[in-house]
DNA sequence: GGATTGACCGGAA
DNA sequence: GTTCCGGCCAATC
């Protein structure tokens, strides 16, 4: 039965676990954005946002950044060192993430 | 039950 | 290039 896991532990709001159940998918060296997320679930980018700000701790967030490339504020420095880590495509400044190569398509299915 | 906030987006000045 | 505005959705006070 739709085997519910983790997610009954966490005792999350209903939109909540769809959100943080996509990024917990996103694999490594892939990111998404939050709007991208926001339609993936069918909410909006200001939800997701702050169903990551708070329940975010146990997902790989670092994933999930801003239409510009930009992680969250106040978290710049946290993603970006997992981007490092990661292997995640930066610009050649290294101060945001070049989408135009991360951006994950899987969860769309672009090819 | 209403009002405010928040790790947002996109377009316009 | 930056700055301002309205719109959007859900959780929280």
């Amino acid at each position: 039965m739709t085997s519910r896991r983790a997610t009954e532990e966490r005792r999350l709001p209903p939109s909540a676990e769809a959100v943080l159940e996509l990024v917990e998918t996103i694999p490594a060296g892939r990111v998404l954005t939050y709007g991208d997320v926001a339609e993936l679930v069918g909410g909006g980018p200001r939800a997701v946002g702050n169903v990551l700000a708070r329940y975010g701790s146990q997902v790989p967030w670092w994933r999930v950044l801003r239409a510009g490339g930009l992680p969250p504020v106040r978290h710049e420095q946290e993603a970006l060192r997992r981007y490092r880590a990661e292997g995640t495509p930066l610009d050649p400044r290294g101060d945001r993430v070049d989408l135009a190569l991360a951006r994950w398509d899987g969860a769309v299915a672009t090819v």
